[in-house]
DNA sequence: CCTCCACAGGAAGCGCAGGAGT
DNA sequence: ACTCCTGCGCTTCCTGTGGAGG
């Protein structure tokens, strides 16, 4: 339902309502993933009947549906149990936003006791609050969200799953959603078989169903007829190739129509999308590289300029374009060298290869082991972005400069 | 075949900050 | 207020590895 004001600005709009394609709605219906919905919905169910549920555990890249299924689900569980007055509540958290033991705690007890404040409550005081909840027989559904951001994440999951054994009815169910996959593997042993009862990935989508999930979109948010079926397709394909992220499609479609509006054209097109990609491109890589540590910025920053630098000479010698790989070795010289000139410390050899991990990690960059040809052993180091684009954020955002 | 190169990545340990316990 | 403890970022040291070169 669009408020009056916004339904003025947006007369000479391809839109109706953008709502519909923030990345932040969660819509009504989440295509292709009936059976995970059916797998949790089962896994759930324990506790319609008053028993405590197995604890669930679900990762997948970013944009793969995983947080919004979990709150499709939780929304109507919860107003299914209302009806029939079942004992049933689900507190969301998100970690990044709570990223300890006590903040979520806080954030969950503050959901179940909504008058009441526990701002500057010990620890102690907090998780017998929620004990006392469900020690009067409610059955509690914990949603922890980027759970891998808890600092004392064995520590949480212990005191939680703990906290059953203690209690005579009720029960507190966890569903912990990650996109890291190596976080299980860090987990404490004991935290990993009682979070992880239950498994659950989320493969990223193909284009074709991103696709669909974007027509529905489109045809929520937008005027009738006024987004293209190609730029649909195209939009759709570009985010498969990129990550198969829902989130990337969304904002491609978003930004694009933003580009007619202020082009006023009465339609969405290809040419559109186009220009969207490379704006939406780059608030990725700027939302990726603006949380990461400065020395990591600063790896980055030597790889993006060593890129470019190289370039030419490459050119010359190959006489085409060639893709910009570099030795680990250096981009550790170079590293060495900018360090210097901005920062006084520079890392070790050690710590510079797992920054070098890292950032592949996070997709920024891409590594492959030398083969043949190569003497020693080493890696080729190669950006996952466009080596300009990279370069100037980083001068322009964060201080570095030639 | 052996040796060297240019790394990869595991293990141990160190200094520090911040939180818990007293 | 005081220690004690713990996690984190990092260094140092070390062993492994695959290809080049003699």
């Amino acid at each position: 339902m669009a408020n009056i004001f916004e339904k003025e600005l947006e007369k000479n709009s391809v839109f109706t309502d953008r709502n519909f394609i923030s990345p932040h709605y969660v819509p009504d219906k989440l295509p292709f993933r009936d059976s995970q919905i059916r797998d949790i919905t089962t896994i759930l169910s324990p506790i319609l009947h008053g028993r405590k549920a197995d604890n669930l555990f679900l990762y997948g890249k970013t944009g793969t549906g995983k947080t919004s299924v979990t709150k499709h689900i939780t929304g109507q569980l919860e107003a299914f149990a209302s009806s029939k007055n079942l004992g049933i509540e689900c507190a969301y958290v998100n970690c990044r936003n709570h990223n300890s033991k006590y903040r979520c705690l806080i954030k969950a007890v503050h959901r179940f006791f909504p008058d009441e404040n526990f701002l500057g409550y010990s620890a102690s005081f907090i998780y017998d609050k929620l004990l006392e909840k469900a020690g009067a027989g409610k059955n509690l559904v914990l949603i922890l969200d980027e759970i891998d951001k808890v600092k004392d994440v064995d520590d949480l999951v212990y005191a939680l799953t703990r906290a059953n054994d203690e209690l005579g009815k009720g029960s507190i169910n966890l569903i912990g959603i990650s996109n890291n996959l190596l976080f299980k593997d860090r987990l404490d042993p004991r935290t990993k078989s009682s979070l992880c009862e239950k498994e659950m990935v989320f493969p990223p989508y193909n284009a074709e169903e991103l696709s669909a999930i974007l027509g529905e979109r489109a045809r929520l948010a937008f005027r009738k007829g006024s987004v293209e079926e190609s730029a649909i397709s195209l939009a759709s394909a570009y985010a498969a190739q990129e990550s198969g992220d829902a989130r990337t499609a969304v904002m491609l479609l978003l930004r694009a129509g933003e580009l007619s509006d202020k082009k006023s054209l009465s339609k969405v097109t290809d040419r559109e999308v186009e220009g969207a990609k490379s704006k939406v491109e780059e608030e990725i890589i700027l939302n990726m590289i603006s949380t990461l540590p400065e020395q990591q910025q600063l790896v980055l920053y030597s790889i993006a300029s060593l890129t470019l630098r190289k370039r030419p000479a490459m050119r010359r010698i190959t006489g085409e374009e060639v893709e910009g790989v570099l030795y680990s070795g250096e981009v550790y010289d170079e590293y060495c060298v900018s360090a210097k000139k901005y920062k006084e410390s520079v890392v070790s050899a050690r710590w510079y290869r797992q920054y070098i991990n890292e950032l592949e990690m996070y997709g920024l960059i891409v590594t492959t082991a030398s083969g043949k040809g190569v003497k020693g052993q080493t890696r080729f180091i190669k950006l996952g972005f466009d080596a300009e684009k990279i370069f100037s954020l980083l001068e322009s955002g964060f201080g570095f400069s030639s």
